[in-house]
DNA sequence: AGCACGCCGACT
DNA sequence: GTCGGCGTGCTC
């Protein structure tokens, strides 16, 4: 018996063996098998009878059953090409761990058949309403999340409908392996999971949910480089399940599926909503993050008893010269010095080179250097010496680790003030703070990213969630009447995203076009350059519109952004073919493809 | 990816 | 004369 096996390489290709005389195996079982020199497991995809002697013999099964069906590996498949990367890696990344598990049942076909329309809930029950969509539910049930925590709180949430079983590496690899047996088996009928659980079975007729669609965690870096959005539209529709997504401000992929009736969207009622106030900084203090309007709502706020939430987008200020405007950088990677007054140092987040402050400027020799930018340092400082009474904290977790972060911890929840990057909202429970203020949007806005806005749109909005009804949001921005914050005052989610539809589709942004982005990574700063062009002229004449090709800040890299369409994936890869692009073999390794970029 | 093979500069 | 750098190519 011939096998064909798959590896976790970036080789899109299957190696052929010899199951040992006497042995069975089938497509979807892992095996142990030499490649190269190394002995590594893979995943068997294809069978035949047969008998070669050009072909080693596999050395162990891992599996003793399939834990992929037919259906499932075509489904990984299509996961592969679209994201431009190998069968193997794909497989890889969205199996649980092998290891000796008692013998299983295999999981089942797909029956396919016509799939219901996937619905979007948005409003302020959207989570009521998934729930109850659930608890109707007689057969299986997928509910993947953007994180582990919200999986453990998924499983609670779903432990009244019947023992929800853990897919996520929040559990440990025994657990997880029982989870996808038991799932395959039918004696669970309910897995909550991370993106690593995209292609566990569940017993039919199956619901499959995504919990927060804009979520970025939904694709990190990293293998399977795909958004798990499009893996359940792609599985609802070839296992014939119903797909349920929540969100409270979608990402304009998902408001977009709803406009052309492929998702139907279900805006749940909405909350009695906050007073959200704006407050034009233009013209304002240099030296003074709050604007009347803020200080006035904390002063208040504090004075009814009300907790404060005071949000900034840097941990860390630079440092600029005051006499010719130049900012501070790191000369090895020339991004700006993050500046800590306390400490009076500067640090690179980049090569984490951290020495004391200059006081001259490089550029110039200027004597006044001046932290640049509202940092969570500053604004702390501030409130401080402007409510001197409160009780007031900084929530930092990238700086603070361990015990450290512990204390903090401790500290953010007894105090009356709390401040800090978006990430300090955790710290609160829905409809419980007095008052929410962004000292700066337009840090946020005017990032040279396409979806600043959608990202600036989900901020305030988690925001004004967390503020009970009779509190109020303190927006300072210096383009106060920019649409998102226009959709956020208004409650109107339509106000954003018919401005925001205009804007992808003029400029031929996702989701109206794919972008692909190619980084090029070089021994030598001029060999990587040269590829870098090779590579982005190739993607030219593929019909792409390509963007010139960017280096990173320690000139190492080159980025290459391409524009195309649907078939974006398949341009890509066939460019990228060993002997298409001037025969180099080595071209395909220097090359790192991230498909659908979402940073 | 990981590893072996192979061809050019600084050592005993 | 050799040791070892990394660039190149292969893996059934």
């Amino acid at each position: 018996m011939l096998v064909d096996v798959v590896f976790d390489v970036p080789v899109d290709r299957s190696f052929l063996y010899a199951a040992p005389p006497g042995v069975t195996v089938k497509p979807g079982q892992r095996v142990l098998a030499s490649l190269a020199t190394a002995t590594r497991a893979g995943l068997v995809v294809a069978v035949r009878a047969g008998a070669s002697e050009r072909v080693k013999t596999l050395e162990a099964v891992l599996d003793p059953v399939p834990v992929l069906s037919g259906s499932q590996l075509v489904l990984a498949r299509w996961i592969a090409s679209e994201s431009c990367s190998s069968f193997g890696s794909t497989c890889a990344s969205l199996l649980p761990p092998a290891g000796a598990s008692e013998i299983g049942p295999v999981p089942p076909e797909w029956p396919g058949g016509p799939a219901p329309l996937p619905v979007l809930f948005t409003g302020h029950d959207r989570v009521r309403h998934l729930h109850e969509r659930l608890a109707r539910h007689r057969g299986g049930i997928l509910v993947v999340t953007p994180d582990i925590g919200a999986a453990a709180e998924w499983a609670g949430l779903l432990a009244p409908l019947g023992q929800p079983v853990r897919l996520d590496s929040g559990v440990g690899e025994g657990a997880r392996q029982r989870a996808w047996a038991s799932l395959a088996a039918g004696r669970a009928r309910i897995g909550v999971g991370t993106r690593s659980a995209l292609l566990a079975f569940v017993p039919e007729p199956a619901v499959l949910a995504l919990i927060d669609e804009h979520d970025t965690a939904h694709k990190p870096p990293g293998a399977p480089r795909i958004h798990s959005r499009d893996v359940l539209l792609r599985r609802a529709v070839v296992e014939g399940s119903q797909l349920c997504l929540t969100s409270a401000t979608p990402s304009v992929e998902g408001w977009r599926l709803a406009e052309n009736g492929a998702v139907l969207l279900e805006p749940t009622p909405q909350a009695a909503w906050p007073a959200v106030s704006l407050a034009d900084t233009r013209g304002g203090s240099r030296s003074n993050p709050l604007t009347q309007t803020l200080a006035r709502a904390v002063h208040a706020a504090l004075a009814n008893g009300r907790r404060v939430c005071v949000l900034v987008s840097r941990h860390r200020s630079a440092l600029g010269c005051d006499e010719c405007g130049a900012v501070v950088r790191c000369p090895a990677c020339h991004v700006a010095f993050a500046f800590s007054k306390a400490y009076a140092r500067i640090a690179c987040r980049i090569c984490a080179r951290n020495e004391p402050a200059p006081d001259t400027c490089t550029a110039c020799g200027g004597r006044r250097l001046s932290p640049f930018g509202w940092s969570a340092e500053r604004v702390e400082q501030v409130l401080r010496r402007r409510f001197p009474r409160a009780r007031i904290a900084r929530y930092d977790p990238e700086a603070a680790r361990g015990a450290r972060l512990a204390r903090q911890l401790a500290a953010s929840a007894q105090a009356q003030v709390v401040v800090g990057t978006r990430g300090t909202l955790r710290l609160f429970e829905r409809g419980t703070l007095g008052l929410v203020g962004f000292i700066a949007l337009d840090q946020l806005l005017c990032t040279p990213d396409f979806r600043a806005g959608e990202r600036a749109l989900e901020l305030m909005w988690a925001a004004v969630e967390r503020v009970s009804p009779d509190g109020q949001v303190v927006i300072q921005s210096s383009t106060p009447d920019h649409y998102a914050v226009r959709a956020v005052a208004k409650q109107d989610l339509a106000e954003f995203y018919v401005h925001e539809v205009r804007f992808r589709a003029e400029l031929g942004y996702p989701p109206f076009r794919r972008l692909c982005r190619l980084t090029v990574r070089g021994r030598t700063e001029g060999d990587a350059r040269a590829v870098a062009q090779s590579l982005a002229a190739r993607l030219g004449e593929a019909g792409l519109t390509v963007y010139p090709p960017l280096r990173d800040a320690r000139r190492v890299a080159w980025t290459i952004l391409a524009k195309g369409d649907h078939d974006l994936p398949a341009i890509v890869t066939a460019t990228l073919e060993p002997g298409v692009v001037g025969g180099r073999r080595s071209f395909a390794r220097m090359v790192n493809v991230e498909m659908d970029p979402v940073d």
